[in-house]
DNA sequence: AATGTGTGCAACCGCCCTACC
DNA sequence: GGGTAGGGCGGTTGCACACAT
């Protein structure tokens, strides 16, 4: 038996909205707020929508400081390479890009981006008169397209035509987290030195930003669970001295809370997210190294199955598309 | 000019999570 | 502890427009 719907949908208009209903939209909120009631809100104002449908459109067009279209190449590289680290969660990949929304870039990523960076894979596989069309393997899901992407800026990494690696000014302005953490390199070394990148050894920043990319992003999504366990308790630090709270709002309103520690951004309590992102680091640069058997695998070559000995991130299991972080804190324990 | 096809994007759907009673 | 409502979010749909045939 399924859920109520949230509202009646008989009596509810649909379809794009007119300028008029924008106006009392933006309006009662601008003055009023929302009321922390998004399903009353329509009542309230006289509009004939759901509940959902007024909170979409505010935060997807109404309000404030939304920039659509003219996706810059800094805006491009960080969807890039926090798509590779974490997939299709667009909300968190909102929270990098102010003024963006999850909607806008999804609907980017999936008309635009993709077809860019891939196409680009294409050409230069057909260039090269190397690899026969197809080789490439169909993309069946996220992990696999991130896969995809991940080898396509391994070449272009090898090949020097992919500036962005090979010049860190060109870096994204991300988190003082990442920020800081890519001035460690040492330091991160440090919590895994067993990992060696294949083709890391000329340009060897990309790899590690991609591991803090990721570990920023679990870093902020144990932020949320925590705060969401400690009851938004932002000030639970025991140790030393709670210099600044930063609480920046996304798109959906639930940016991480990071608080500054000693100078450094640090999250409330201890996190294993670097552990995670090595473990799957690891398993990938196996899997990119030609170690990784796959499973399968039928007679053309074709993978209907998943990498063997993982799951979450590489299964064709859609089930555990949305919980690869918790695959991997199992993974660590 | 008419029709077909591709593209971009706003909006919707439905599931999951969490707070609240 | 269980049920329910509301919010969040990823995936999908549908429409308008541009371009090709």
């Amino acid at each position: 038996m399924g859920r109520a719907p949230c509202c009646d949908k008989a009596n509810v208009k649909r379809g794009p909205w007119s300028p008029e209903e924008d106006a009392k939209l933006k309006a009662y909120i601008e003055n009023y707020g929302t009321g922390g009631n998004w399903i009353a809100l329509p009542q309230k104002i006289g509009l004939k929508r759901c509940g959902k449908s007024c909170r979409l459109r505010w935060l997807n067009y109404l309000r404030p400081n939304i920039k659509h279209g003219g996706f810059t190449e800094e805006e491009d590289n960080i969807i890039l390479n926090l798509y590779i680290s974490i997939g299709s969660r667009w909300s968190i990949i909102a929270a990098q890009l102010p003024g963006r929304t999850d909607n806008d870039i999804k609907n980017y990523w999936n008309t635009k981006l993709k077809k860019k960076l891939l196409g680009r894979r294409k050409q230069q596989q057909g260039g090269l008169g190397g690899s026969k069309e197809e080789e490439i393997p169909t993309l069946s899901n996220s992990a696999l397209e991130r896969l995809q992407l991940r080898m396509q800026l391994q070449s272009q990494q090898q090949s020097s035509t992919f500036s962005f690696f090979n010049n860190q000014t060109l870096w994204p302005k991300l988190h003082p987290f990442i920020q800081d953490k890519l001035m460690k390199q040492d330091e991160v070394e440090s919590i895994d030195p067993q990992i060696q990148y294949p083709f890391n050894n000329h340009h060897h920043h990309s790899t590690n930003f991609f591991q803090h990319t990721a570990s920023f992003v679990q870093h902020k999504n144990d932020d949320n669970n925590n705060n969401n366990n400690n009851n938004n308790n932002n000030n639970s630090i025991s140790n030393g001295h709670v210099e600044e709270v930063e609480n920046s709002e996304s798109s959906n309103g639930n940016m991480g809370d990071f608080i500054e520690f000693s100078g450094n951004m640090v999250k409330p309590e201890g996190y294993t997210g670097m552990e995670r992102v090595s473990s799957f680091q690891a398993e990938l640069d196996q899997l990119l190294a030609g170690e990784g058997k796959r499973v399968g695998e039928d007679e053309d070559g074709q993978v209907g199955g998943e990498f063997e000995g993982m799951s979450g991130w590489w299964s064709n299991d859609q089930s555990n598309s949305t919980s690869n972080w918790d695959y991997y804190e199992d993974y660590a324990n």
